[in-house]
DNA sequence: CTACTGCGAGACAACGTTGTCTCTCGATTT
DNA sequence: AAATCGAGAGACAACGTTGTCTCGCAGTAG
């Protein structure tokens, strides 16, 4: 019915020569004679065959799929995409393929997709932890994990990671440098390792006169109540920090809607797609996603390669972009 | 050496029972006496194993791996990754996983990177072909393959594309309305499907009157000098139709440069991100890429199901959104 | 002219799982 | 009470490939 893929059996038939030669010519073994090795070549190309590589996996000794695992929040976001896109680069490189899958801030999401990843026998993972606990990574995935983005709780492992605390520190200090006093911060739920330092970076920053902080921002519209809650509130803060570009966004069209947007001064971190566009230009702390992407990418690889040794905690600097929303 | 993982014999000799039974177990067969099953699932338990896929791959009879292969632009561009999170959607919803790869518009690409998800034995195939030839499909690739954004050429099969044509004449249609006559083009090579036929709803709305029109336009900074030139030329255009997202990103750039950004008309296609919150916010002609994704899943889940019958070109309509940056 | 060496090539087992066949044993039918 | 049946469980082969072993043969040494 169905016309099956040929075999190596296929080809050693049409070839006349044994299973096994087949296999030694291709994979470039150099113990054939050239003539015998020809006539294979001839037939692999008349019958189109293609190895297969699930039954070549089973036996080999190595048992590499070439394949890894990419888990991230949210393949559609930007910064996500950014990631995705760096790793990707690196792994076709070495020829290397990926599995995507976004989370969602979803912990069993993420504990299924590890566990699935792990059955298709993927040589690593790259991980944007939800936040929630990690042990059954230890049990259930037998390969090389690396996480990116966001610390991981309940594991181990390479790291690679923004400078948070800093970023949001620096973010903090000028909008201070410029005579702001009471400043009011935006972000995720601490559960989240981001949220958690670039919270500290702010308090730090800021000491004893920490303003209004609303937490647990995920969608806009609940950025942009927060927004005008900040504002109307008992401090009535004059600059906003917003921790993650959702919270930033939402603060954009807040202030744009009460008409304020060049009376509050706004930092956001994370840089967002148009932010040089908008006016006032939004000052933003902007990550290098395609380089956490990239790293992550190099450590996994590494770790494939066998090297052993603690896990590394790679920080990536961030960069202060004032355009104009944060000089007001 | 290395704690191998366990297999299936492992957990038969641990329950006291043969390899067979833990398999019928493992897949739910209903054959089993309830004391043995328990038995069996609780050596599961201890030993956490877990299957092998690639050994049950090769000797299942449906040859399932349950893994489809997505192959978009650039996955790090927003209309991709929308897409490319639609498919993914669908396919959690089958417990389907998503091997994806980024193709840059390179045919090269396109053909290694459709070969190597066709070895893995992927059930399917999601492409946004690169507008090469692509009758290499045919020969190495044997699973369904449902193209998307754009039309294949050199093969057939199922295809999900906006209405490419009826959405560029509205925009062109638009603008005449607002009393323009000289309207330029801004699009990417016409290799594309969708560049050729935004290009032709350009030129239907206008008829004999259509502008100056720059094509293979790529990367912001090629835009951005197309659209001085379209201004500066002879012709002096009053309005630009820019037929993708870095185009119209492009011109925004050029128009806000030359401060003529509230003096020219524009109209892009595909929706961008803030696009609302720009002075003047642009007018666009969304696309909708989340049902372009969700729309070729179904498609192809569809025919690996077995679905048989003449390959269908199903069109997502578009949406002309008035901003205000084509209403001048 | 026999014995040894080395290399090319095939035979065979094995990877971890599932399809098929067979066997046992208790229950039902006549 | 003998024959039949069915269901549960194991034995065995097979999926497509690679690792290992062996064999044959040409070339060389004694």
């Amino acid at each position: 019915m169905t016309p099956q893929r040929p075999t190596m059996n296929d080809v050693a038939r049409a070839a006349g020569v044994s299973l096994k030669t087949v296999s030694r010519v291709v994979n470039g073994e150099t113990t054939v004679a050239p003539d015998l090795a020809a006539k294979v070549r001839a037939a692999v190309e008349t019958l189109d065959y293609r190895p297969h590589l699930g039954a070549s996996m089973l036996r080999r000794n190595d048992r590499r799929t070439r394949t890894i695992g990419v888990l991230l929040d949210d393949v559609s976001h930007p910064f996500s995409a950014a990631v995705h896109r760096a790793i990707e680069d690196q792994a076709r490189a070495r020829g290397i393929h990926v599995l995507t899958g976004s989370l969602d801030q979803d912990p069993a999401r993420e504990r299924d997709l590890a566990a699935a990843f792990a059955e298709r026998q993927t040589d690593g993972l790259i991980l944007a932890p939800t936040g929630a606990d990690l042990d059954h990574l230890a049990f259930h995935v037998d390969m090389p994990v690396v996480f990116v983005d966001r610390l991981p709780t309940g594991a181990t492992g390479d790291t690679v990671v923004s400078t948070n605390v800093s970023g949001a520190a620096g973010a903090v200090r000028h909008l201070i440098a410029r005579g702001h006093r009471r400043i009011a911060y935006l972000g995720a739920n601490l559960r989240l390792s981001t949220a958690r330092e670039r919270f500290l970076g702010y308090q730090r920053a800021l000491g004893h006169r920490a303003g209004p902080a609303v937490h647990d921002l995920h969608d806009l519209t609940a950025a942009e109540r927060a927004t005008v809650a900040v504002l109307r509130g008992p401090s009535s803060a004059t600059a906003i920090f917003a921790a993650h570009s959702m919270a930033t966004i939402g603060a954009v069209r807040a202030l744009r809607h009460l008409g304020r947007q060049h009376r509050i001064a706004l930092v956001g971190f994370d840089d967002f797609p148009m932010a040089d566009l908008l006016d006032p230009p939004i000052t933003v702390v902007a990550q290098d996603p395609a380089r956490l992407g990239r790293t992550a990418a190099l450590s996994l690889f590494e770790r494939i390669e066998g090297h052993t040794g603690p896990p590394r905690e790679i920080r990536i600097p961030t960069t202060l972009i004032p355009r104009g929303s944060g000089e007001l």
